[in-house]
DNA sequence: GAGTGTAATGCAACTTAGTTGCATGTGTCA
DNA sequence: TGACACATGCAACTAAGTTGCATTACACTC
């Protein structure tokens, strides 16, 4: 993955806040928890388990994969990745938490995931649901399926 | 379910229809299939394989799993239901097909499903996104996750 | 109404994704 | 350096869905 230096820079300020806040709260540091916190940053993608797992091979030979299942729940749990599902898929991906609220992109033909920002999202649509059926929106999940520029 | 004179009369006409449209294509109408799709009319929300088999079991005592498994993706295959999945939820639904485009209002309390139709829906989101990443949408998934008026 | 071909069904065994219990290992702090 | 509790590994398990193959039963013809 190519990086500029600016955008090294503030991945390693991420990653700092991220491992204090893990020590701050009286968790260990792990090889695996900072190996796959790291995997999160470098990607900048909703990765798998089976993603994660693939990640760490190379360095680390043999990580259980019940290790990386109960390091994602930890992650989870602690507000530092959430959970996403993507249309027709049966595996659970994660994302890092705390970034700007986007929704996804997905191609249909190469499997590409990018972001996307909506203007206004979809606070106005929110707001009209309570007004007309009562129902409090508290989240939501939105993707768009198609293809991207480079497959068109 | 409580129904109206209207509602039954509607619900026997898309009944016919899907019917007809199966045997048009050269398929049988077997006690299964026309159960199953009597059941998706009747209920009218997102059913997963283990719904639809819930709701064979008073009437027909043994219907193979494998036999619902493959009665849904015959459903879809032919346009008749098309699948979904919720957020955070590991099963496949299946809801009936060819309706009006609408999204899923989900209460965390007690897992009531509504339908909601959009103004607009996100056309206007869709072009902007062509514009200014040249993905083309081709279709997308939105669900609602909150609080319904009953629960509140 | 009987015969026939093929779609549909049932059963068992399998796959994939994820989970649980329990014994063992290792970070961190005193 | 030692000890405690968090973290890890292994094996066995669960849930959802799939596959292969033998059998059944629609729907069509006669």
């Amino acid at each position: 993955m190519q990086l500029s230096c600016i955008t090294l820079f503030t991945m390693e300020r991420v990653l700092d806040r991220i491992l204090s806040e893990i020590t701050g709260r009286g968790f260990r540091l792990t090889r695996v928890r900072r190996a796959v916190v790291e995997i999160f940053l470098d990607r900048g993608l909703p990765l798998s388990a089976a993603d994660v797992i693939a990640a760490l091979r190379p360095g680390n030979a043999s990580i259980n994969k019940t290790t990386v299942y109960r390091e994602l729940a930890f992650l989870e749990e602690h507000g530092i990745i959430k959970e996403i599902r993507f249309l027709h898929e049966r595996v659970k991906r994660y994302e890092l938490a705390g970034g700007d609220h986007h929704h996804h992109l997905i191609c249909m033909k190469c499997r590409k995931v990018e972001d996307i920002v909506l203007e206004g999202d979809l606070e106005e649509e929110e707001r009209r649901i309570l007004e007309s059926t009562g129902f409090r929106v508290l989240d939501h999940s939105l993707e768009f399926v198609g293809i991207c520029q480079g497959c068109r």
